[in-house]
DNA sequence: CCTACCGATCGGTAGG
DNA sequence: CCTACCGATCGGTAGG
């Protein structure tokens, strides 16, 4: 089957795309570059991809579906703030280790991305975060959670979860479930000592 | 005086370029790019720095010394982990938000530093970073700060204070007082409501 | 600080 | 999927 072989040269191409996209840069990384880690010359990319700004397009929009299904699995099988905003942490997390290249190309190279995509990679941003956010305003509406900005709440939240390709090493320590656990229990409850809390 | 209008220039030029790396990323700005908005012509660089590289090593550089004042007087003036603690944070936010193309810049484009440069940098991040951990570390010994793995604890704090680039139009909306107090009753308290926190 | 220029490399195309 | 090639642009230098 021709297809079947042209899909796995293209799952190939994109792989590799993200892990040299992830440790140099998308600008810092030639046709060419790619093209003698895959073993073709940069001129048959073309079979595959329109241009190089369209490797990106594919690697981007590929994890923006996985954090997407995992956000959405997240809501649907539980029912409370806390429960919700819990699981999210951990799918979101669980996506990121398993892509983790794709992911880091995902959180760091989008600038780079040629329109309509980063217009429309912008609004699928806007898209997960609502969904998030509106997890946190229900919870500050039952009293699971103190009230505070929810500007600074899930900002700082997003913060938590996507810099995590910024910890050295952080696939070698940790498992998903690990970090997850570990991140959430932060957000929720602090490093502060209860009974030393209040002073 | 020949000498203090140079100076006056290279300035020019390292803020020009901190906004252009930062909003195109250092790799996507030609010395051409930042000729045209200097008023200069490209080559007349090199009578102000060696080469591309050596624009990025000073605003990476220049940014690692004022993190370094900050954290330096947050040490100084308190002595309890927890007050330590909170000072870092308010000084490092300070310095994000006074610098803040800069410090994206210092966050984003590192990577890009040549030899040796690269590995300097990586070593007082290491140092910055050994640092904050002690803080961590003594406020765990103190019975301050809930006993956790302090890898998690330390790059979670990571995360929060250096992810702020990435919020949407955090100038506008925030003071660097207001970010530091809620980012540091966040990562003291968490988002639980105390009453609705032991289940 | 400018004009004039260098070799290298870029993303991409034509044609097979 | 390859060979052969394109125009554009890159960082940087020589010489004034």
């Amino acid at each position: 089957m021709g297809e079947r072989k042209s899909a796995d040269r293209k799952d190939q191409i994109a792989k590799v795309a993200s892990e040299y996209f992830h440790e140099k840069g998308y600008m810092a990384v030639s046709m060419r570059d790619l093209a003698k880690e895959v073993g073709i010359e940069a001129a048959s990319f073309y079979n595959h991809f329109d241009s190089k700004a369209s490797i990106l397009k594919e690697i981007c929009f590929r994890m923006a579906d996985e954090f997407f299904t995992g956000l959405n699995e997240a809501l649907s099988e539980h029912n409370s703030p806390s429960e919700q905003l819990k699981a999210i942490i951990r799918k979101h997390i669980e996506v990121v280790l398993k892509n983790f290249s794709a992911s880091a190309v995902f959180f760091r190279e989008w600038r780079h991305l040629s329109e309509p995509w980063l217009q429309q990679f912008l609004e699928l941003r806007r898209r997960y975060e609502e969904q998030v956010r509106q997890v946190l305003n229900r919870g500050m509406a039952s009293g699971a959670f103190r009230k505070a900005d929810q500007h600074v709440m899930v900002y700082a939240l997003f913060s938590l979860i996507n810099g995590l390709h910024e910890w050295p090493d952080v696939q070698r320590h940790f498992s998903a479930a690990e970090i997850a656990d570990r991140i959430a229990s932060l957000f929720l409850e602090g490093i502060s000592n209860a009974s030393a809390q209040k002073s």
